[in-house]
DNA sequence: AACCCGGGGTT
DNA sequence: AACCCAGGGTT
């Protein structure tokens, strides 16, 4: 029996099923070839002007608006994002508010985002750009990915949102494209394989409509066949959560921001784990300047 | 290359 | 209960 490699839907599902897979083979058939490149692009820029998101960074070429979805997309799914988004930019609307804010009220909006060194990496990157670039975010990938929380993905991305510069990366949704349309059936497929064929299928006059559809698309194909990104050489899974270290940090920021200041002590019977293990952790959020130590006391930093 | 970093929705 | 997420940084 064979597996049915797309969900059963309408008609306009089972035809875009047919044109994907046409693609496919095309590609598959005779290479990066002009025409093979000029279906694959109407493929994914049709399937775009039919069921592309509408998401709210996608509204702005506001430098500062983009640099902090990036962030926030960084590991966290686009539903989660979409509902902070706009408390974030509300409460901290360009690099000047967001510069001269606290640790812990930027902590506060973040809260239940997830990877709370994110939050601190904006509030550097903000200041970086108030006291040394003049209020203005560069558009060059070297120096943005120099940014503390930036690296090549998410330089590029800003670069091709933000500046409509057409910048190479790869990231989970468009890795899932190439995978599934150049890597069939292939194991361990690196970066450094993906990122030619991002090259030459770009569309350089319109990189960020092109990086939208191309992430539509990944995100589609995710829901429609699940598991390919386990092709990718790069892929983990990462370990449970419950009673993992993670948590405990999680806790302990969230207690931190409750309480404006707290103890040793309290946070030891607040997480209720081993104390060595705590101290441990409250030297790790010390050391990543998360929080500071006043005495005996911890406070956000 | 392997591991750590949140937390919630989905399956 | 396991899996995944518009990755980055450290070792």
């Amino acid at each position: 029996m064979k597996r049915r490699k797309f969900k059963r839907g309408d008609e306009a599902t089972q035809s875009w099923q047919c044109r994907i897979s046409h693609c496919r083979d095309l590609l598959e058939k005779q290479g990066l070839t002009r025409d093979s490149i000029v279906l694959f692009q109407k493929l994914i820029y049709d399937y775009y002007r039919t069921n592309g998101r509408d998401l709210p960074w996608r509204k702005t070429n506001n430098p500062y608006r983009i640099l902090v979805s990036e962030i926030m997309l960084q590991q966290t799914q686009v539903d989660r994002v979409v509902k902070k988004y706009h408390e974030f930019i509300d409460t901290f609307p360009d690099f000047t508010s967001l510069a001269h804010a606290s640790l812990r009220r930027i902590l506060k909006v973040w809260q239940g985002m997830g990877y709370n060194r994110r939050a601190l990496a904006l509030k550097k990157i903000a200041q970086t750009v108030i006291k040394q670039f003049k209020g203005k975010l560069s558009s060059d990938i070297d120096v943005l990915a120099r940014l503390p929380g930036i690296g090549r993905a998410t330089a590029s991305a800003i670069a091709a949102f933000a500046f409509n510069n057409p910048a190479i990366f790869v990231e989970t949704n468009i890795r899932t494209v190439f995978l599934y349309f150049f890597f069939k059936n292939r194991r361990g497929v690196k970066d450094t394989d993906i990122l030619p064929l991002v090259e030459k299928t770009m569309d350089g006059s319109n990189p960020r409509i092109w990086y939208h559809a191309l992430m539509d698309f990944g995100t589609m194909l995710k829901k429609s066949c699940p598991n390919i990104s386990r092709q990718s050489a790069h892929y983990t899974k990462q370990g449970p959560f419950e009673g993992s270290d993670r948590q405990i940090r999680g806790m302990i920021l969230r207690a931190l921001n409750e309480s404006t200041f707290l103890s040793e002590a309290k946070i030891i019977k607040i997480v209720s784990k081993k104390s060595t293990r705590v101290k441990r952790i409250l030297a790790q959020l010390h050391a990543e300047q998360l929080i500071c130590k006043k005495g005996k006391t911890y406070t956000i930093a």
